[in-house]
DNA sequence: CACTTGACCTGTCCGC
DNA sequence: TGCGGACAGGTCAAGT
């Protein structure tokens, strides 16, 4: 579910939270959401700070003065908060889909020496942490196979669709969640984008006419903008650092809206299975390919 | 090689 | 009220 948009809210919220906090300990309670823990936690991460907050694609990179890298990825239901009364003054969020931490989905705590903590949560434990130097961060093989950042400057409609005929003869959907041609869609904004585009996401991307991709390429960034301004989607579980919820769902057309009327033509919103994913679709808009 | 399906997990919801 | 089963969907491994 976090998906860019979800990650660059928390990864803006972050950004202004954590640098220059200082591990003071780690706690840790899932081996797979943190491999690497604790045999080098204690030489690489306490004592350390916290210099900066990058994203990749789905993932967050948190730079430690010590030269290493945090490298997490939420996956599905994977939260990142921050709590202390350092951070929120005396009114940080008391209701929200986060109450009191560490709940029974909290995987690892990050300890700051100011009091506060960061908690990464995931109920349901596929997401995971890694620990390794700053410089062979882009090294790992998910950074070598990852696409380009849509919403970059230079990331041109031609390149666009160059990208997408990498795989021309696979459902358009697919493509867009394949994360080796572009970073950061998933689930929700593949199906958004589709729909403002009126293509069926079974077409085959050779079967999508050019104006089709162009229009595509526009509704995917706008979209994607969007969302980041609204903070992200909260569909079950997304909060931000702060534990915060996202209001872009309240923006979107057809994501989580079968049975309601198509916001262009009114026709019922439908929802099928597309490259093993609910997909959500306006059966008159997006015509299914011949 | 291109493409599809299953596994990884847990919480929630639906029907009986 | 309890219980089995489907479903949620990011990514990688395994299968066709």
């Amino acid at each position: 579910m976090p998906e860019l948009p979800e990650v660059e809210t928390i990864r803006i919220g972050l950004a202004k939270l954590l640098p220059d906090r200082e591990i003071a300990d780690v706690w840790h309670d899932w081996q797979k959401s943190f491999p690497n823990a604790p045999a080098d936690v204690a030489r690489f991460m306490i004592g350390a700070k916290i210099k900066l907050v990058r994203r990749r694609a789905k993932v967050l990179i948190i730079e430690l003065s010590s030269e290493y890298s945090l490298v997490i990825h939420l996956k599905m239901t994977g939260q990142l908060v921050l709590r202390g009364k350092q951070s929120f003054g005396a009114g940080h969020p008391t209701k929200s889909l986060v109450g009191e931490l560490p709940d029974k989905s909290t995987r690892v705590i990050l300890d700051f020496t100011d009091g506060s903590k960061l908690f990464f949560n995931d109920q349901r434990k596929f997401g995971w942490m890694r620990l390794l130097p700053s410089v062979e961060v882009p090294l790992i093989d998910f950074m070598q196979k990852v696409g380009p950042e849509p919403l970059e400057d230079d990331f041109t409609v031609d390149r666009f669709i160059e990208r997408l005929a990498r795989r021309k003869n696979s459902p358009i959907k697919a493509v867009l969640l394949d994360q080796t041609v572009l970073a950061g869609v998933g689930n929700i904004y593949a199906d958004e984008s589709l729909w403002a585009a009126k293509i069926h996401p079974s077409t085959p991307v050779s079967k999508v006419s050019k104006p089709k991709l162009v229009t595509l390429y526009s509704a995917l960034r706008d979209i994607l903008k969007l969302s980041i301004e609204k903070g992200g989607s909260t569909d079950r579980n997304f909060v931000d650092a702060k534990g915060k919820e996202g209001s872009y769902l309240n923006f979107a057309q057809v994501f989580r809206k079968a049975g309601q009327p198509c916001p262009r033509c009114g026709t019922e919103i439908v929802k099928i299975r597309v490259a093993g994913r609910g997909t959500h679709i306006c059966p008159r808009c997006q015509r299914a390919p011949k």
